[in-house]
This record gives structure tokens, sequence and C-alpha cells, in this order.
DNA sequence: ATCCTTGTTGAATGACCGTACAGTAAGAGT
DNA sequence: ACTCTTACTGTACGGTCATTCAACAAGGAT
């Protein structure tokens, strides 16, 4: 009779990640603790210092995790049709939601104090930047698609930040409209 | 001789909102503690709760007082340059500088998890969307003000956490230019 | 000079924090 | 059936946390 299941480094990482990440979409960086993630987990407190290090170690891949699930993969896709699978993943339900966007917040506000989570950001900033900027130019505008792929993203993530904060304020198809309405005049 | 200098409720109140603004824009939310705050302010432990009533009374506060710093009082000047004003203030370095945004989003962190902030928020914000929104209706344009406000700040928000997680990648004159180029089509 | 309001102190409390680590056991390989 | 790797447990440790509260004192009022 096995006191517990092992399970793969893999697949265990894989569910701490997810109960690591539930907790910050419930109460926020508040809830990212050994005590409450193990005890959410149903595993042993040492656990966690065994497959991440650190908790700075698991913040990180959280980090990572969060941002593979929710952003989509554009260089799969027919280049005329990137943007708007770009708008209209961005506000799909399962990124544009109060616990997913309250995680993202959550996760911000440690990038700047947390190395690692540092990092990791700008790891992934970089390859998201560079998705969105291909396929701005796999258009042949006339237009610099670089600025013009920060000037989108920093507008995305002001539209989530705002949905976080206040989500009657903001709903999908408002945010999705302010998009259109900026990507409009540069696409003729 | 003293053993301490007694200010008026007032004065403390502010002194100790300063250093807890300070401390939230050295070391994010981490440095948001009563030994840190009042060590740093050079008081004893008590007297936070006792202005205060509590740690979330002084982040609500703290909040309120980093609005008031940041953001133009836009009804004060003449319509024709309000929106010019609020693209200057809002990326001048008094407001934009990695400190400040440091603060503005380890605060945004605990928006959704602390409630005396998240009503701070509320009537900061609404207060700030209904002068944007002036700001635009002010001009006389054909477009809807509102939608467009509640964009632009979207926008400036997305290009402040931009340049808190990623200084380089976003200087202030990309992002004034970014502002004018979203507001450009709308205004003639 | 005395009183009174209230700003201020600082110790005490009980809960929670991340990390270290020595020991246990599961389960695949042989 | 045995070994070996390593996932896993759970206690211990030194700190830090917010809050409470009874006592103290500064300084204006009278």
């Amino acid at each position: 009779m096995a006191r517990f299941t092992r399970l793969s480094s893999e697949d265990r990482r894989a569910q701490l990640m997810d109960v690591a990440l539930a907790g910050l979409a419930k109460g926020g960086i508040q809830e990212f603790t050994v005590d409450r993630i193990c005890a959410a987990a149903g595993v042993s407190r040492g656990l966690i210092l065994h497959h991440f290090g650190s908790m700075a170690g698991l913040l990180a891949a959280v980090y990572a995790r969060l941002y593979r699930d929710t952003t989509p993969d554009l260089p799969a896709l027919p280049p005329e049709i990137r943007l708007n699978a770009l708008i209209e993943g961005s506000f799909s339900p399962k990124s544009f939601n109060r616990d997913t966007l309250n995680a993202w917040v959550a996760l911000w506000g440690q990038i700047a104090n947390t190395p690692a989570l540092r990092e990791e950001h700008q790891r992934q900033y970089q390859a998201y930047l560079a998705q969105v900027t291909e396929a701005i130019a796999a258009l042949g505008l006339q237009a610099d698609a670089l600025p013009l792929a920060r000037s989108l993203i920093c507008l995305i993530d002001g539209l989530c930040l705002q949905h976080c904060l206040d989500p009657e304020a903001m709903p999908a198809e408002t945010a999705k409209a302010a998009c259109r309405a900026f990507l409009a005049p540069h696409l003729g």
C-alpha cells in the first residue's frame, strides 16, 4: 500500500506549477507560499525545493507556463490571419478573464524584485515581441513593424490590466475594437 | 529634552506615506512592512496602526497619494492643451521612471486582493477617466470620447508597464510617439 | 503651573515565512 | 529477489509578519 504516488519529475513539476498558478489567480502573490501550494497539491512541504530549488525558481517556471498557455503560436498560422488570431486569442475567455489576468498582474508586480523571474520575463517577452513583429512585417506594409508591435503589445497589456482591475468597464468586445481601431490606420 | 518630536496627524501621515512609497519604488511590495517603514521613518512600530488603522489602510492612502502626485490636474488647463499635457505629464521624468513605475506595478498587483485598496482604485480611476474623457470631448470631435479615453489610458498604462519591466526597450519619446500616433486618426 | 488630549513608544503575542536536511520508500532495472 | 536511483516526507530552524495594548510624554489649553 503506497503512502504516496511517485510521479515523474516532469509530471510533478507540471502539477505544482498548475496549483501555484491557480493560487495566484485566486488570491494573488499572498497565496504563493510553500504551505498553501503544497497543501493544495496534497504533497509534503519539501517537494517544491526538490523540484524547483527555491520559490523564486517555481515563480519563474509558473511565469513561463502562463506565457505558453495564453499566447497563440503565431508562426504556425498563415501570415494573413496572424494578427487577427493574436487579438482573438488575447481576448478569448481562456486568457481574458479575471482569474488569469489576476495571475498576470501579480507576477508583473514581482518581476522587478525577483532576479530569476526577471530573466524569464526577458526571454519570454523577447520571443513574443519577435512573433508579433513578424506577424506585422509579413503583411508587407510600409510602416516600421517593430515599434508598431511594441505599441500593440502595450495596448493589449493595458487593456488586460484594465479588465483585471475593473472587468465590467472593459469587456472583451470593447478591447478587441480598441486593438482594431489602433491597427486600422496602419493597415490601410 | 524631547525623546521624540510630536507631529500633527497630517504631517505624520504624509511622512509615513512618503516613506512607504519610497520603499515600494525601491523594493516592491516586499518592502511594505511595518518594520521596514517604521525603521526608515525613524518612528516606533505602533505608529502606523495609530494613524492608518491597518497596513491596508496605509496602502490605500499611498495609492491615492501616488495618483495625486503623478497625474496632471487637467481641468485647470485650457482645453486645447489638455491632451498634450496628459501625454507630456505621463511620460515626464517625474512619472516615467523605473522607481515610480515600480511602485505603480507593485500596487496594481495588490488591488484585486486588498478590499481597501480596491475601493480607493475605483475612486481614483473614475475621476481620472472623467478628466481624460472631458479633455477629449472638449475638442468637439465627432468621435465618442469615452471609449477613446479608456483606450488611451490603457495604452498609457501598457507603455508604463513596459518601461517598468524593460526601460531601455521603451524610452519616453517612443511612448509619446505611440500615444500621438494612436490619437492622430481621431483628431483629424 | 496644572490638566488633558493625543501622538508616541515598545514589548508581547501568535501565526506564518522559506530553507535545510536527514531519513523513508517507491518502483524501475537487473 | 535484489539493488539503486531519486521522488518524497516531515521536522527543525531562524526569521519576519501584522496586530494588540498598556504605559508614557509632548505641548497646547486654561
